[in-house]
RNA sequence: GGGCGGGUAGCUCAGCCGGGAGAGCGCCACGCUUACACCGUGGAUGUCACAGGUUCAAGUCCUGUUCCGCCUACCA
């Protein structure tokens, strides 16, 4: 253990807790003390992440907030545990956004990067990067994430950029990486191809124009149906399905392109459906996807009639200048005036945008870098059927499965600047191509020195896709590598499972031979109140800096992992927050309360077991379960359970019942053993309510614990509780049931007979059986005070309860003197609504038990079970019944 | 077109392997009881979307219908 500072624990908690200061103070502390280091080497077994690196424009939102709150419960859960843990955390360049954000920096200064040109540019990235990037991080640290710091890494650091040239080197090496004419998703603003994946469809109102192509020779046409017109300047032919009775003689003829005066041939091709339009099919291969396809099939021309910027080029005749959809209206315009419009109707189609600007993609021919992923999207798959790794929730498996199989070249060039250049240098003396991870210093043919490399960069995602391995050292063969891969564990949204988790996959399992991590949780999406997903346009954007201002950390924390069930929409609500701030509240009293009334070696007490009140043996056992069930839920990433079982046993088993069962005991002074044993049993449940609950609420936690436990030692450090078999006591759990229903009943009896709550009554309890009677005479001052009773008997036999309201407690019949105050008809129509509710219940227990088939096949256990139910409402049903007539007795008798 | 998820209390949702419908918030009543009014006590509220089926038993399993989300896809 590395020196620790200690902090001095104060006297006794402040009135209410102060979340700002408090957060601040123990993130300091807890990084001078180095607790979120990682070592290399270590006895301990390893537990890593690797963060989804935010990129360096980012701003946090809900979906890190959430992604990084989870990751942060699981590795402090597993660092208390004992886990030599490694947070690995850093930030992705953000190819294209990054350059977006300082291209528009610059645009304010009234330039364009090709004022600066490359290299000037890419300093100013940097420049920018030192300057406002990395905002993040610092709201990281506000949230409470605790990364190893000291391992912070960026995709385009030396390191990092090592690994991403030695891989693409391998990858070419092996015949995985190619280049070529292709036709890819181009954006016309951004000025670079993107991938399939950067592409969203969206469905937009369009047309659909009907084109008459006439014939070369002979009379008529051929009508084709478009929803883009404007790239009919580069059609080179029409196509028909082979099968189409209509067109079949026409299939080999010559059509004449109207407005170009280019003859094109009619071609046949099984792509061509049918059914839809007209059956015949103009073909553009270089503007579309399918009929760029069709050209190789076909061996037709490829004519480019646009720019990078979309705007129509040489090859588009008279439209040459304009922009696609200035285009698009004249070739309109033009098509009717010369006859060959036959008709235009409104038509919703989808439209694929770029995913950075939004901008309509337009497909284009151009030269790219693919990689060949089918291959190793066959490992990747293998993978999690083997279970090497999991997806959880598995339901994401068919998904991952489905995107694997159908899996086509990943374009993976980019043309713009700021990214990993391409390592490929093409020799100006005799034009070899030089593939190498190392800056070459002349071409190994020729020997000339004269040697450029590609301008292209590649794909953001391609230095992501090796993160895992990457931040740990590859290609050197680092103790941290050996250490912490493959990773333990993945948090992230299902939202990159194909751009990021599908492609760490497969370059993990191809660089490495072995799978990036074990376990993949894929976390849903955060959504506003309405479930509409956030966005700036809409304006329904929750800041999760203002909520961790105005609510505290660790309220927005626990809201997160209460909200977090598996396969479902996150839908955040300030008002959630804010009752969470209020269980932090409640939490920060309970120990308050609790160190008023034990003293300064309370931890240290010996407690006989005699000694433990049933309270005190039932609130441990109790505590028991709850650590049960949150490691359970941590295990299985089932949050909200967790976070749920916390919060039901804090509030409403500790706070609701304990602290008042135990203040008679903290208050008398009849019984000291008694009462250290509560001290004791307070001490030691709310520190290990402390601990249990510190990855959820890690500042709450520490600053009570620093004042609580006072010896130096940080919560985050402690070990995590562990179910614990002794301390489960089924005896006390089932004796407090009976108390804390006999304390309900009475309450119940106040409430709906409007007695005022200050008017100490007297009870009468009858039990059958003196065990039972031993039982309630262990909660006889816990009856007396929490019902406020100013007398209680307790009894075997039925006494005449004369002007008694009663009501049934499991075996045990409560009566309630009201002498003088008894309300005949208030108490009447009581007792007529807890019988029909019995009554309900035994219906459908005697329908059960009166089913021969259901005696005969049912488990016997479950048979028993619903016997032994009857029994009891049977009972109960009588000593009701027999209340409600001595009543009228009562009330006939005046 | 294909796939996935969902329709449970006024709202937001939880309900694992089928065996007595739950939570939080909201609502109603009462209470400033010396940890907490950011509180306490008590209370009301559900044809578990619909229709079939399997089963002794279905919110839970199966089939179909319907509505709502999301993902995915080359019908111009």
């Amino acid at each position: 253990m590395r020196g620790k500072k200690t902090f001095m624990g104060k006297e006794a908690l402040t009135k209410v807790f102060e979340p700002r200061t408090a957060e601040a103070r123990w993130y300091q502390y807890w990084l001078d003390n180095d607790f979120f280091h990682a070592a290399d080497e270590s006895a301990k077994k390893p537990f890593s992440i690797v963060i989804p690196p935010p990129n360096v424009t980012g701003m946090l939102h809900m979906g890190h907030a959430l992604n990084n709150v989870l990751q942060d419960i699981c590795i402090r859960y597993r660092r208390m545990q004992g886990y030599n843990t490694l947070w690995m955390p850093g930030m992705d360049h953000a190819g294209i956004a990054t350059q977006n954000v300082v291209e528009q920096e610059l645009a304010r200064e009234g330039l364009t990067r090709h004022d600066l040109g490359r290299e000037k540019f890419i300093e100013r990235v940097w420049e920018w990067k030192a300057k406002y990037g990395g905002v993040i991080i610092h709201q990281l640290k506000r949230l409470g994430c605790s990364c190893d710091w000291s391992r912070e890494r960026f995709t385009m650091d030396e390191g990092l950029s090592r690994a991403v040239r030695e891989v693409f080197v391998r990858l070419y090496n092996d015949g995985l990486v190619y280049r070529g004419d292709y036709i890819v998703n181009w954006c016309p603003r951004c000025r670079t191809a993107i991938s399939d994946l950067e592409v969203e469809y969206r469905q937009e109102a369009g047309h659909l124009w009907s084109i008459r192509y006439p014939f070369v020779e002979g009379e008529g046409g051929i009508v084709v149906a478009t929803t883009r017109p404007e790239t009919m300047l580069g059609d080179t032919a029409v196509a028909v399905n082979p099968g189409d009775e209509r067109y079949r003689e026409l299939v080999g003829r010559e059509v004449v392109l109207p407005l170009m005066n280019r003859r094109i041939p009619v071609i046949a091709d099984d792509y061509v459906t049918m059914e839809f339009g007209s059956g015949a099919v103009k073909i553009t291969p270089a503007s579309d996807p399918n009929d760029f396809a069709m050209a190789e099939r076909h061996r037709l021309d490829i004519i480019r009639i646009m720019d990078e910027g979309a705007v129509i080029n040489k090859n588009g005749g008279a439209y040459e200048g304009q922009d696609r959809y200035e285009c698009r209206r004249n070739v309109v315009r033009d098509l009717e005036a010369g006859g060959y419009l036959v008709g235009t109707e409104p038509y919703a189609h989808n439209i694929g945008q770029c995913y950075r600007c939004k901008t309509h993609i337009e497909p284009a021919v151009s030269r790219q870098w693919f990689v060949r992923i089918a291959p190793l999207a066959r490992a990747a798959t293998a993978a999690v059927i083997t279970g090497k790794t999991r997806i959880i929730p598995s339901s994401w498996e068919a998904t991952y499965f489905d995107w694997m199989n159908n899996i086509r070249d990943w374009c993976i060039s980019r043309q713009i600047w700021w990214g990993h250049r391409i390592p490929v240098w093409n020799c100006e003396g005799c034009g070899r191509m030089i593939v190498a991870a190392r800056d070459p210093d002349r071409c190994p043919d020729c020997g000339g020195a004269a040697l450029g490399q590609e301008e292209d960069v590649l794909d953001t995602w391609f230095s992501s896709a090796l993160w895992p391995f990457s931040t740990l050292g590859w290609p050197e063969r680092t103790g941290a590598l050996a250490t912490f891969y493959p990773t333990s564990l993945l948090v992230t949204g299902f939202d990159i499972l194909f751009f990021w988790v599908a492609r760490m996959m497969m370059m993990g399992i191809y660089v490495m031979k072995e799978v990036p991590f074990r376990d993949v949780y894929l976390h849903a999406l955060v959504r506003d109140e309405q479930g509409e997903k956030m966005s700036k346009s809409k304006g329904n954007i929750i800041d999760p800096l203002e909520m961790m201002d105005r609510f505290g950390t660790d309220a927005f924390r626990f809201t997160l992992a209460a909200f977090t069930a598996q396969g479902r929409d996150v839908r955040m609500s300030e008002e959630r927050i804010e009752g969470y701030k209020y269980f932090v509240n409640k939490i920060w009293n309970a120990t308050r309360f609790s160190m008023m009334h034990i003293g300064e070696d309370a931890a240290r007490y010996v407690v006989r077991r005699e000694d433990a009140s049933v309270a005190d043996r039932w609130i441990q056992s109790r505590l028991n379960r709850t650590v049960v069930e949150v490691v359970r839920g941590l295990d299985e990433y089932r949050f909200n359970d967790a976070a749920a079982a916390l919060y039901q046993f804090i509030w409403h088993e500790f706070c609701d019942w304990y602290l008042e069962l135990v203040k008679p005991v903290l208050y008398g002074n009849d019984d000291d053993a008694a009462r250290r044993a509560a001290q004791k049993t307070l001490v030691d449940v709310l520190q290990t309510s402390l601990r249990l609950l510190h990855p959820f609420m890690p500042f709450l936690t520490e600053e009570i614990w620093q004042t609580l436990v006072a010896d130096g030692s940080s919560v985050m450090v402690s070990e995590y509780p562990a179910p614990d078999e002794a301390a489960s006591d089924p005896d006390a759990e089932r004796e407090m049931a009976l108390i804390m229903e006999v304390i309900t009943r009475i309450r119940n009896i106040r409430g709906e007979m409007n007695i005022a709550p200050s008017l100490k009554l007297r009870a009468t309890l009858v039990a059958p059986g003196g065990e039972l009677q031993a039982t309630l005479e262990k909660g006889r001052v816990a009856i007396t005070i929490l019902a406020n009773l100013a007398g209680l008997t307790i009894a075997g036999g039925a006494a005449e309860q004369k002007g008694a309201a009663m009501a049934v407690a499991g075996p045990v019949q409560v009566y309630v003197q009201l002498a003088g105050v008894i309300d005949i008809a208030a108490e009447e129509s009581r007792l007529q609504k807890e019988i029909a509710r019995v009554d309900k219940d035994l219906a459908v227990v005697s329908r059960k038990l009166g089913n021969p088939e259901f005696l005969a096949k049912a488990a016997e256990a479950v048979v028993r079970k619903e016997q032994e139910k009857a029994r009891e409402l049977g009972e109960k049903r009588a000593a009701l019944e027999a209340a409600r007539t001595r009543l009228s007795t009562l009330a006939a008798g005046g």
